[in-house]
DNA sequence: CCGCGATACGCAGGACTTCTGCGAAATTAT
DNA sequence: ATAATTTCGCAGAAGTCCTGCGTATCGCGG
């Protein structure tokens, strides 16, 4: 943007190429669809369309469907075609302290199969890697891939990781400064991205979670740890160092305090963690628990004022250990914002659950599918 | 971003407009160029940039030049074409609660006219309008300028201003919830941009100051008030309600407590404000004035380092009443910053002076016309 | 003063992409 | 079986870009 970059013109192939892409990314969006509809929705006309879903076809993005539509219609039956979305798949990952989660989607990241496990947490970096590296091994022979289905995973790991995919906190034994995909190159021959777990999170919350509407997301992981996610435009912020959002080094704002104190003693059920029964205990409208979650809240108020303040969001999403407390969360918060900030933002609780961190790998696994979309000489129709 | 958005195709007009306006650009970029040097930098052939030079030239957008040469070479001369820039002009105001600013630029953005005064803080609402517009008028009646030869105005105020260009804050008496575009659009029939004061002087910063190499930015205006205007991705963050950066309401950061407790009471000259006298006595290396510099420093970086901890960016650009103190200021904040933050950024202090929201207004309105650059039939041909 | 090399101009021809339009094909409804 | 309807497939035309060749205009050297 400093005004170094200049463009390039565009000759007669690249215009083809960009209305290839068009149609398939309108193919992709809406499947199965008629060579009309096409017309309508792209603007090209139908000759046009005609041509470049034919040679869609033939490079394997997209097929011709056989079964008949649902509605019957006068007329001759138009010919309808869909995105291949089996022709590759992507891998997202979610990699912490104790736990492995494993998704494999396809090219409309509909999800496939999910492997999820818990490890001891004192594991050192080198075990953490080899784990990683059989289950992954292990979860794709499960499904018959080999090394050149899968065209892209992504991985979050806990922490900072700056922008050449460099491991750069503290958190995770022996990986600090750790290039975990390098680690992984051998393994599979597709681009590997490793990225924050926060900011996977807020990437999965604004695909298919609870800030689907909005562009300019903060997501709080609310839990004994603070830590948050910024996004900015549809875009996610990673910051200079990905350090984008961590505001819980700041002691005036008592984000990690608030954390340690939280202090709930309710009895546990069997492998539950002390949040997770906090949690049940505030479902069940337990008023102990209620003030201490209150007090909890009022703790990290000023952290997240902080934050609403720097980046004035559409969208606070609240994700994270303390998530299924659900709707009760929001006006607690606000209420504690309300005094703090110009302007409370809208509240919302995620509901992705557990596997939010690692659906937020497969959503920028496939945003690099996208980026090299058409790229290549297209995918294999052996499937 | 949320997948609504249906890609259009295009067809080969729209792949020469696209063409044209690659040319206007590299055109505008560097002036005079000859049409191999176009060649060179577009990537397109050479009858091909032939016609669109002439095209342009024909709309009014560039011009052929006439002068010889710098350096003299063999072989036929080139014919050279340049920018236009005397085509069109814009204007960048800069209005607060006791001074104007009025900047007049070419499309190129040469500033070729400028005006400041400063006012009695207390006028009303409607005088401070009235005032503009009879400066306004005079301004380009001056300059020998009709209404239709300004193409776009930018306009800085203080305060919180919305994404309909309504301002939202109480700072200027009478002006909460005023349309200010609205109340010029009688006055020009061109688009006004109202926008807050920081954010401009953060473009500002980005075009032509310290920020022009960084694509991630904070600016933070450092004197009796503290505002901080944020671009990311070389984009201006302005946040939902227009507040992104409004962090001195948070009590616990201490922002606007260290601003009222500043306390320099060294003699100022004629004329000086309390910050200009400090600034001065700073520089003259009086150790009184960099102790009272130091505290303020200290009670304002958690601020700061809220900021950067929100958003991590690659600079923090100091301007405001605080700037003349020059380069002593990076090290002293990032002593104060370095216990608060994982990392400090680069800092840089503005060298803009006096003029940089005038100038950040001008680069909007520049904005405005770029994003509509080649959309009507062209400049008329007069001048 | 004239020829030579160098550089840029201008035009023609060819290739590619898209659009419009018409007749043929395939299905449903009568 | 016939009519109506919708889609398919092809031909023709317009527009844009590229390659290539001859021409024009300059500086330099004999």
């Amino acid at each position: 943007m400093a005004g170094r970059d200049r463009a390039r013109g565009h000759d007669l192939a690249a215009l083809r190429g960009l209305n290839t892409a068009v149609v398939l990314r309108a193919l992709r969006q809406e499947s199965p669809q008629t060579v009309g509809r096409l017309t309508g929705s792209t603007g090209l006309s139908r000759p046009t369309v005609e041509a470049l879903v034919e040679e869609l076809a033939a490079r394997g993005w997209i097929a011709e469907t056989t079964t008949p539509p649902a509605v019957r219609s006068p007329g001759r039956p138009a010919r309808r075609f869909r995105f291949r979305a089996e022709a590759g798949h992507v891998v997202g990952v979610d990699i912490g302290l104790k736990k492995l989660v494993l998704l494999l989607a396809r090219l409309d990241g509909a999800i496939v199969a999910r492997h999820r496990e818990e490890f001891p947490a004192d594991l050192t970096g080198a075990e953490r890697i080899e784990l990683l590296r059989t289950r992954l091994r292990a979860f794709l022979a499960d499904q018959r891939l080999g090394p050149h289905d899968v065209w892209s995973v992504g991985i979050g790991v806990p922490g900072m990781v700056d922008d050449t995919g460099r491991i750069r906190s503290v958190i995770v034994p022996d990986w600090t400064d750790l290039d975990l995909a390098a680690r992984l190159r051998g393994e599979l021959p597709c681009p590997v991205l490793v990225e924050n777990d926060v900011n996977l999170a807020t990437l999965a919350e604004h695909w298919q979670g609870a800030a689907a509407l909005a562009d300019d997301v903060a997501c709080v992981l609310v839990g004994r740890r603070i830590s948050c996610g910024v996004m900015i435009g549809g875009r996610l912020h990673r910051g200079r160092r990905g350090g984008a959002g961590e505001l819980g080094i700041l002691p005036q704002l008592g984000l990690n305090a608030a954390g340690d104190a939280l202090g709930w003693d309710g009895a546990p059920l069997p492998g539950e963690s002390e949040t997770d029964a906090l949690a049940r205990a505030v479902r069940a409208e337990d008023p102990k628990a209620l003030a201490v979650l209150d007090r909890y809240l009022a703790g990290v108020a000023p952290g997240i004022a902080a934050l609403v303040l720097a980046l004035d969001p559409e969208l606070l999403v609240l994700s994270g250990a303390l998530a299924p407390v659900g709707d009760p969360l929001g006006p607690l918060l606000a209420a504690h914002l309300s005094p703090l900030t110009l302007h409370v933002p809208r509240i919302a609780v995620s509901t992705l659950g557990r596997e939010g961190v690692a659906l937020g790998a497969v959503r920028r696994a496939l945003d690099e599918v996208d980026s090299h979309l058409l790229d290549g000489a297209g995918p294999s129709r052996r499937s």
